[in-house]
DNA sequence: GAACACAGCG
DNA sequence: ACGCTGTGTTCT
């Protein structure tokens, strides 16, 4: 049962009617930009607000500015609302209770048909929400979703609520805790991060347009030429892979490598042997021109009123790491980061942990030896060099601590001597052969004891259950059913409890102080900030301190270190 | 249109 | 060797 709304007389009745909870469940009907209606109720009542007839919301302002929200896909609705000056203190969303408990599909209906066992008629979605007269079939439909978020809300706030993280008891005491009575650490940092992703998103992330622009043309003019030289000199498409091949192997006699099917391969990986052939040396500075140029036009094309507005989804990844899209800001070459740049007046504030998931991974395991090490505030790279090396730490070379970094990065992601000797090479230059490998990989495990039990007992586990099931500090969940998967999960996924908690101590701290900062982008352990200039040290100084505080409250014995810097570009100096 | 390889980032 | 997205190529 629900009450149609479509007087102002009536509203204030309704938002009256529902100023006892602490929290209401909310959908909206949405006609391209505009709201059409708020489905909004409590656990009795349900009312269905027109704003195609209602004029002013200042009730509905005054009562969901003060209130928690409960919906499915919050983002969406939160970003119309935000338009009408609405915004919640606090959030629970369903699709993020399902993505954090491991479902298999996310959809209101999915929700649904497994917590509730029926299903839901989806044929009014995208019916006309902007017919001057709504049918009684519509008003029901947009109603019904209200409905199952009362009856969803607690079977998922129990099973949430038996997520157990060692680690994150203060976030207990949260509004959003208090709120919606969530008693896990990680689904109160899931749902009131909810807002940050949705905050994010309306940011944006400003780009230097005008030197996007210079670049592109020039970009464009020197590929037309060098494609033109090559075009007169040799008769060939050099980005066509299939004439490539035909003139490389008859008038230069390459010999090409084949691929996987039979046919020439003209792959970088291919070519970049022949270097010194002259067409090829060309064909390869082409491809890199016109990689860059495509990366730059990408930019252009999300690029509205100077800034680029990425799609993040709050759990991209199955570690509970956020990824984005359309463009993906996350993972912009390091040499065009400086296309970023503040609006005029504003600064960056650009702050990253350094080394956390070898951090995290000695907390997580307890390594007695690394605790200690990183306590010390010892260089681990150059320590685990001259443990597996048996020389002091003064005398590591470079190349040494290179070879170590490997192996360190090696112990994250489920370190294998073959592995280890592949990696050594193509990400750190240094070649090392398979029997150094395995006597390195065994000298790293005698050292750091913990980590040689933790690994034994993960492939002991996998043998016998064929999966893993654990959990990250916070207490995010995950099954691995991989050895490499088991040892990266719980550390990369505690990497992204901790980037989230950070934010959230930030955002409220800014909130608090009343700081104009923004948060315009988040790539894994990196936070970058956009604030008025006068007000730069000052955010620098708030976003350092909420990043050491969230590794206070999830790493207990290892010391958390955190860069900052200000700069107008997306740039460490 | 799906599957794969590759390149960018963490 | 872990996680992602975007593009281009090749096969179905």
């Amino acid at each position: 049962m629900f009450k149609y709304i479509t007087e102002q007389s009536q509203l204030e009745e309704a938002c009256g009617q529902l100023s006892q909870s602490p929290f209401l469940f909310l959908d909206t009907e949405t006609t391209g930009d505009k709201i059409r209606l708020i489905q909004l109720g409590d656990f009795e009542k349900i009312f269905v607000i027109d704003l195609f007839e209602v004029e002013d919301l200042t009730p509905l302002q005054k009562l969901i500015n003060t209130k928690g929200i409960v919906g499915h896909n919050l983002k969406f609705d939160l970003k119309y609302l935000a338009k009408y000056g609405i915004f919640p203190v606090a959030t629970f969303d369903t699709m993020i209770a399902s993505y954090l408990l491991g479902y298999e599909r996310h959809s209101l209906n999915h929700l649904v048909g497994s917590l509730l066992g029926y299903s839901l008629d989806k044929s009014y979605q995208l019916s006309d929400w902007g017919a001057s007269i709504l049918t009684q079939n519509q008003l029901e439909y947009a109603a019904k979703d209200v409905e199952v978020l009362r009856e969803l809300f607690p079977r998922l706030k129990e099973a949430l609520n038996n997520l157990k993280g060692k680690r994150g008891e203060e976030l207990l005491k949260t509004k959003t805790a208090k709120i919606f009575g969530l008693t896990s650490p990680v689904a109160i940092t899931e749902m009131a991060f909810v807002k940050e992703v949705t905050k994010l998103e309306m940011n944006g992330f400003p780009v230097d347009t005008e030197e996007l622009n210079r670049l592109e043309k020039e970009f464009k003019r020197e590929l037309q030429r060098k494609i033109q030289s090559f075009l007169i000199k040799y008769r060939v498409d050099p980005l066509s892979p299939k004439q490539l091949a035909q003139l490389l192997t008859t008038r230069f006699k390459l010999n090409l490598p084949k691929t996987a099917k039979g046919n020439v391969s003209t792959d970088d990986k291919a070519l970049t042997q022949f270097s010194d052939v002259e067409p090829v040396k060309l064909v390869l500075e082409i491809r890199k021109l016109k990689k860059y140029l495509d990366k730059l036009e990408e930019l252009k094309k999300h690029t509205k009123n100077g800034r680029v507005y990425p799609e993040f989804k709050q759990i991209g990844a199955v570690t509970g790491r956020m990824s984005s899209a359309n463009p993906n800001i996350q993972n912009i070459p390091r040499d065009m980061r400086s296309l970023f740049k503040a609006e005029e007046g504003n600064l960056f504030v650009i702050a990253d942990f350094s080394q956390i998931e070898l951090r995290i991974a000695a907390e997580y395991v307890e390594d007695p030896l690394m605790l200690e090490a990183f306590s010390s505030g010892k260089d681990m790279h150059r320590y685990t060099a001259s443990l597996v090396l048996g020389k002091p730490e003064e005398e590591i070379t470079k190349e040494e601590r290179q070879l170590a970094k490997a192996i360190n990065f090696g112990l994250i992601y489920g370190i294998s001597a073959r592995g280890l000797a592949e990696y050594a090479k193509v990400g750190y230059g240094v070649e090392i052969s398979l029997e150094e490998a395995e006597v390195f990989r065994q000298r790293f495990f005698k050292n750091f004891k913990a980590f040689k039990r933790w690994h034994d007992s993960v492939k002991k586990e996998l043998k016998e259950k064929k999966e893993v099931k654990g959990e990250t500090l916070l207490g995010r969940p995950y099954t691995a059913t991989t050895f490499t998967d088991a040892v990266n999960y719980p550390i990369q996924g505690t990497g992204a409890d901790l980037l989230k908690l950070a934010v959230l101590l930030f955002d409220a701290e800014i909130t608090k102080r009343k700081i104009p900062a923004k948060v315009v982008n988040l790539v894994h352990d990196e936070i970058v900030v956009e604030t008025p200039e006068a007000y730069s040290e000052q955010t620098k100084e708030v976003l350092e301190r909420a990043m050491k505080t969230a590794g206070k409250i999830i790493l207990k014995r290892v010391p958390v270190e955190v860069e900052a810097t200000v700069n107008e570009r997306w740039i460490k100096d």
